[in-house]
DNA sequence: AGTAGCACCTGATTGC
DNA sequence: TGCAATCAGGTGCTAC
């Protein structure tokens, strides 16, 4: 669940925490979750001890945490489904049990205060890694958090991201408006555009009155400007009241849920009346995902 | 090149 | 009551 305004949300709880902390110690509880490095948990364990964390970076639904001492390396995470990481202010040694979807727990240290930070996952779907960082092709900063051009090697192919205050309308809407998929599909296409997932999906083709199963070469320039702030407005304003919050799934990095789920107008309410006209919201599987929408309001041209 | 489909995994929910 | 099937989520890989 976590889509780029629970990420985001993340990122600014994990910022004060990380700047400058030494990560004194790793323990890694399920060597899966840091299955994409080849050289498995010693790998990772041997880029990340004695390491400073410089920040914490988004760009869409990809996290990372740059590594000081001259290093271009970065530890990097992505949430997947049910990803969190956990603060927990104080001494070490007072720290709680992990918790049993712990998988990695860092105990990190700055100016001789200590704290611990948990990455969970129920799921296992997301991970953490240590890698390198690569410039961006377009000299432009590889992610919200930082000045720096530069990505994790596993975020290169990654598209700008959404709320990225450097893409204009007409022109991430005329990357959107290509190719013969629904225009859902290519919502969800990282590449083409990084942080909307299925709920904000669904919302923001609500908000733009665009058929979910429209082909994205169909959907004429107006209505790609329309779902371009559609997905804007929808993702600022779960952002301003800290994401969407089914269940214990997502919380922040203080284990507190967010509260967009109240103002969800189409995703998860079919048979509801639709918010504008009253007409039901159907349910249906588009590309495998199961996908919200008004028929009377959302019409296929 | 662009698109489609499946694997990955766990826990909650539904169906028999 | 118990067990099995289904579903949900995002991404990366393979196959067309």
């Amino acid at each position: 669940m976590p889509e780029l305004p629970e990420v985001e949300t993340v990122r600014q709880g994990l910022e004060p925490f990380v700047r400058g902390a030494m990560v004194a110690n790793v323990s890694v509880f399920r060597a899966s979750a840091v299955r994409l490095l080849p050289g498995g948990e010693r790998e990772f364990e041997s880029h990340v001890r004695g390491a400073v964390l410089e920040g914490a970076v988004r760009r869409g639904k990809f996290l990372w945490m740059p590594l000081g001492g001259g290093t271009d390396y970065a530890l990097s995470a992505h949430l997947g489904m049910s990803g969190q990481f956990r603060v927990h202010q104080g001494p070490w040694r007072d720290a709680p049990q992990p918790h049993p979807h712990c998988r990695v727990r860092l105990s990190l240290e700055r100016e001789g205060e200590q704290f611990t930070l948990d990455f969970l996952d129920q799921r296992t779907f997301g991970y953490l890694h240590a890698e390198k960082l690569i410039p961006t092709p377009d000299g432009l900063p590889g992610g919200r958090g930082s000045e720096l051009a530069s990505v994790p090697l596993s975020v290169a192919h990654i598209g700008r991201d959404a709320l990225d205050p450097a893409w204009e309308a007409g022109e991430a809407s005329a990357v959107w408006r290509k190719g013969t998929r629904a225009i859902k599909q290519v919502l969800l296409d990282q590449t083409k555009v990084s942080g909307i997932g299925n709920i904000y999906a669904d919302e923001a083709l609500w908000h733009a009155r665009i058929h979910p199963q429209q082909p994205a070469h169909t959907v004429s320039r107006p209505a790609g400007v329309r779902l371009f702030k559609a997905v804007r407005a929808v993702m600022e304003s779960a952002l301003a009241q800290g994401g969407t919050s089914f269940d214990a799934l997502y919380v922040n990095v203080n284990g507190e849920s967010g509260y967009f789920a109240r103002d969800l107008v189409a995703y998860g309410r079919a048979g509801t009346p639709c918010g504008r006209c009253g007409t039901a919201i159907v349910r249906q599987a588009i590309g495998g995902r199961s996908t919200h929408w008004c028929p009377r309001c959302q019409r296929k041209r």
